[in-house]
RNA sequence: GGCAGGAUAGCUCAGCUGGUUAGAGCGGCGGCUUCAUAAGCCGUAGGUCGCCGGUUCAAGUCCGGCUCCUGCUACCA
């Protein structure tokens, strides 16, 4: 029975540079859509670049554009990338698009009919120069948690916490500079209550989510009333102006997955096709890919939407892991945050392909990029294994071709044959390191089979010239069905492979009838071995700015131990230099050397210690200090540390914290500072 | 702290509803082969299945407790 499938992967962020950890998703969408295809079945691989929202606003404002040129602009570097791994997107939108806000719209008189948009007034940060509320990535300051300087008002880049913007410390509009008052904004809400019932059905009993993902949310949200969800933001914002209501623009999570229907929109336009029958018909399969951390906007809010929408729920929401980097995560300073631009200046993009295929189970566990491994698989699988078959045998029957006649095998084609639905349940079920284990098995015997046949032998004896064409027709036969096996990883081998035989392998239903009689074409080299320097290379920080190596004056100084080969600049590269400030500005932080009276670990506190501080004569201070990983509270005790003195004292789930505690350290890395001998607590620093 | 997931050979992982001597690939070691992109084949060594207790004729597989890792979250989507 032809299935009719529409796949997505998550619209990627216009906001940066397609990465390896993107194309975890990517591949393993492609890989499902391709197989499909390959199946016969009708499917349509949409996607979209993700482009609202403040973030895009202020990079194009810092770059001195428009936000549209900047989006236009990603639009062709994320296609562009997509296109060297081999994406075959039926078709690729923008939320920033008539068709888009054509679909938002849709959906918006529904929940506005339903009664499901509310107003409140929400108590929200106003630029009062500007006369303008802010949105949260327009306010910045300093983390309230780890005390970073100029982070949004959203989240902090240093220490990746999530806060209100409200909870920033001194928070300044990055418009004006001015600091910002709390007014009163209207703003709209969808009420997801009512669909409490709907969604927990949904979640708990359609199958659509794997088991991980239903529980995660019975237990975080469906347990107690489904909060409102707030979807409007103030002028200045880049989006959709909300048509009913002037002055408030659609929150970027609300339009970023209406543009899956909006790129949906545009290719039935292009290709003359029914939007309904791919959005609106039960029986079109609706698989959505996408990432672990943007698990409930599509399991929560977006099934809302499409239900009151009048759209068809996804039969399948497919949720992976982060891709991490010989264990660790990904880091821009170890060199590991790899673009795709990049991976393409060291490695065949093919290689990728197989090597996340034979890691990806289906399963929402993150994926591990292991150097090592990757060189082992694509060398002894692809090259030594696969590919070797036609190596081994081609060239023996380029004069005669493949015998007119399929020659006894023993059962090994049919077998590889009969593997075809073990083969095909497991790419169904996105358990892709499954498939390729059995597709592995498969060279395997084959290669037996060349060494048990020896054609090499067999050629040296012209009276065996019929003997040595039916081996090659063997193997040649089993290394076709690999390639097709294969096709939706390695699409370029298979067309290398097809291109050898004269004969595609673009059906699956290939496997399953041995091609005889066919000329074969002039060998070439279908794949090369990966040199596992150029893989390292990939992974090692390009050797960055001129300050890194120490001039001849300074490289007597004693050397601190180089924890990293190259360069030494990384805490700088981690943490780039902050903007100038003024000696004004500067003297507003009162810092104080202090000794420590007393430290105890908080034992409810993962990183805390409680420490009493002296600012001599008398004056103490308790300040929690997140070091607890580091020293230990008795080492503590006695010696001097430099704290802020003047910081707001800040009320903490264990107590009040009367200041801060200077400390350096990247990556959890924390060294505490020391003035020389003879500093005595209370004295500034200046 | 809460929630979720995990802990099985050096590495990456399979082991379904409990049942014969716990598996695969890679890597290691030993041999064979030389057609092939120094590829291939054969053989072999590696595990108290995180720890403790329980249920059972029988537990990696079920139950309870503990330890450690990972992720999400920390009065909030």
């Amino acid at each position: 029975m032809k299935r009719q499938i529409l796949v997505t992967s998550a619209l990627p962020y216009a906001n940066g540079p397609i990465h390896l950890g993107h194309l975890v998703e990517y591949i393993q969408t492609d890989i499902f859509a391709r197989f499909q295809r390959l199946r016969g079945h009708d499917v349509a691989y949409l996607c979209a670049d993700d482009t609202h929202g403040a973030a895009i606003m202020i990079r194009a404002q810092k770059e001195g554009r428009s936000p549209e040129a900047l989006v236009a602009d990603m639009a062709v570097q994320h296609q562009r990338d997509f296109a060297a791994f081999g994406m075959s997107f039926d078709h690729y939108g923008s939320t920033n698009s008539p068709a888009n806000l054509a679909a938002c719209t849709g959906i918006w008189q529904r929940l506005r009919e339903r009664g499901m948009v509310v107003e409140r007034s929400v108590e929200r940060l106003y630029d009062p120069v500007q006369k303008t509320f802010l949105a949260d990535r327009f306010v910045v300051g300093t983390c309230p948690r780890c005390g970073a300087a100029d982070q949004y008002g959203d989240s902090c880049e240093a220490c990746g916490a999530t806060y209100p913007a409200t909870e920033l410390k001194n928070p300044r509009s990055a418009h004006s500079g001015a600091a910002p008052e709390l007014r009163p904004s209207t703003q709209l809400f969808v009420r997801l209550e009512p669909l409490q019932g709907f969604l927990t059905q949904w979640t708990q009993t359609s199958g659509a989510l794997q088991p991980e993902v239903a529980n995660y949310l019975a237990g975080h949200f469906l347990d107690k009333p489904l909060q409102d969800w707030d979807v409007s933001r103030p002028a200045p914002y880049f989006g959709f102006e909300i048509p009913d209501a002037k002055g408030q623009y659609w929150y970027v999570w609300f339009d970023a997955p209406v543009g899956y229907i909006a790129a949906t929109m545009e290719w039935c336009e292009r290709t003359g096709r029914s939007l309904d029958a791919w959005w609106r018909d039960p029986r079109c399969e609706i698989v959505h890919f996408l990432g672990k951390d943007i698990t409930y906007f599509h399991t929560l809010f977006w099934p809302a939407l499409l239900h009151v929408g009048g759209y068809q729920l996804p039969r399948r929401v497919q949720i992976h892991g982060f891709l991490r980097v010989n264990g660790e995560k990904m880091s821009k300073s170890k060199g590991t945050f790899v673009t795709a631009a990049r991976y393409l200046q060291f490695l065949d993009p093919e290689w990728l392909r197989y090597y996340y295929a034979s890691k990806l189970s289906g399963k929402i566990d993150d994926l591990d990029f292991q150097v090592d491994e990757f060189v082992g698989k694509v060398n002894s699988d692809l090259v030594g294994r696969v590919v070797n078959l036609a190596s081994r045998s081609a060239r023996f029957v380029e004069t005669t071709g493949l015998s007119a006649r399929y020659p006894d095998d023993g059962g090994l084609f049919e077998r590889a044959a009969a593997a075809s639905e073990a083969i095909a349940a497991a790419y169904e079920a996105c358990d892709f390191r499954e498939a390729m284990r059995l597709v592995m098995t498969l060279a395997d015997a084959a290669n037996e089979y060349v060494e048990k046949k020896a054609p090499w032998t067999i050629k040296k004896d012209p009276a065996r010239a019929a003997e040595l064409q039916d081996v090659c027709t063997v193997v040649l036969n089993l290394f076709r069905q690999i390639a097709v096996y294969l096709q939706p990883v390695l699409p370029g081998l298979a067309a290398k492979a097809g291109a050898l035989l004269g004969s595609p392998c673009d059906a699956w239903a290939a496997v399953a009838t041995p091609l005889v009689g066919v000329r074969v074409a002039k060998f070439e080299h279908m794949m090369a071995r990966v040199e596992a320097e150029k893989a390292q290379a990939m992974f090692t920080p390009e050797p960055s700015a001129p300050a890194a190596t120490p001039t001849p004056s300074t490289a007597q100084a004693p050397t601190p131990a180089p924890a990293t080969p190259a360069g030494g600049d990384t805490a700088l590269a981690k943490e780039p230099l902050a903007g100038a400030i003024t000696i004004d500005d500067f003297q507003k932080v009162d810092l104080r050397i202090a000794e420590v009276l007393a430290a105890e670990a908080v034992p409810e506190a993962k990183k805390l210690l409680r420490l009493t501080l002296s600012l001599g004569g008398g004056v103490t201070r308790n300040v929690f200090a997140g070091i607890k990983g580091a020293y230990e509270p008795d080492k503590l005790v006695g010696r001097l540390v430099v704290m802020v003195a003047n910081l707001a004292p800040r009320k903490m789930k264990f107590g009040m914290s009367e200041g801060m505690v200077i400390a350096a350290g990247t990556d959890g890395e924390v060294y505490l500072l020391s003035p020389d001998s003879g500093a005595k607590p209370g004295q500034r620093l200046h």
